[in-house]
DNA sequence: TGTTCAATTGAACAAATATTCAAATGATGA
DNA sequence: TCATCATTTGAATATTTGTTCAATTGAACA
């Protein structure tokens, strides 16, 4: 059989379904690629890099409502992806570990490095 | 002037309003990880991993009609995550590059460690 | 205690987008 | 050339989701 025939075997098939991850394991992967695919809480992870910040000084950073910024902060806070301890009147968020600057990084090396 | 208080000074919102990346950029990431952020799609790209096939076996493996599966592909062709050359009656599709299975498991070690 | 500032919340609206269905294209083989 | 198989495409529908607006909560300070 020819190589490029291998992969309509059924075989190959069963082996690669075997090899996907479970249906939770994808639902979580994919909400966590959502939170990163939208332009303002994108904006939101970037802006924490290197040290957090209150809700207002975020919002004027990134040019959107605190409103919705704060709605957004929510979506991450959630997924784990930012934390946020009150100081005093303020509200002081940062994100949680390296796993985000990293795919942060990847990302806009893939952007980079373009069509191949 | 407290160390916490440091982040609310304007010189602290006006060097990281410096260092975000410019507004393409921004709306190209975000692109990108939208592409991840849909179960149909990264279900495609976890699939490709270790392999390509054609439309008809992704359909197959993931679940999907080979038309709602042909509009991915196509979306994910666009944005040069996938590529395709054409074998007789089929069409083989690959993932083109490292980066993506590199984003895909960080993703994952990521859910792996959860909450800290 | 009352006022102000910072942030959160819920509901409603608007916009984006994934899937379905039917039709069309491209390639193969009888 | 005709029939079949694999894939693509476009339009329509249904769903998801981000922002706005108004109201509310919580903390600080006079």
């Amino acid at each position: 059989m020819a190589a490029e025939d291998v992969c309509r075997t059924e075989e190959f098939a069963e082996k690669k379904l075997r090899d996907m991850p479970d249906d939770d394991t994808i639902m979580e992967l994919s909400d966590l690629f959502k939170l990163f695919g939208d332009s303002t809480r994108l904006r939101i992870l970037l802006a924490l890099k290197d040290g957090g910040m209150c809700v207002e000084t975020l919002s004027s950073i990134i040019g959107v409502s605190v409103s919705a910024v704060s709605h957004q902060l929510k979506s991450l806070k959630t997924a784990n992806l930012v934390r946020s301890k009150r100081d005093g009147k303020w509200v002081h968020y940062e994100l949680c570990d390296e796993h985000i600057e990293m795919l942060l990084n990847i990302a806009m090396e893939h952007l980079r490095e373009g069509p191949e």
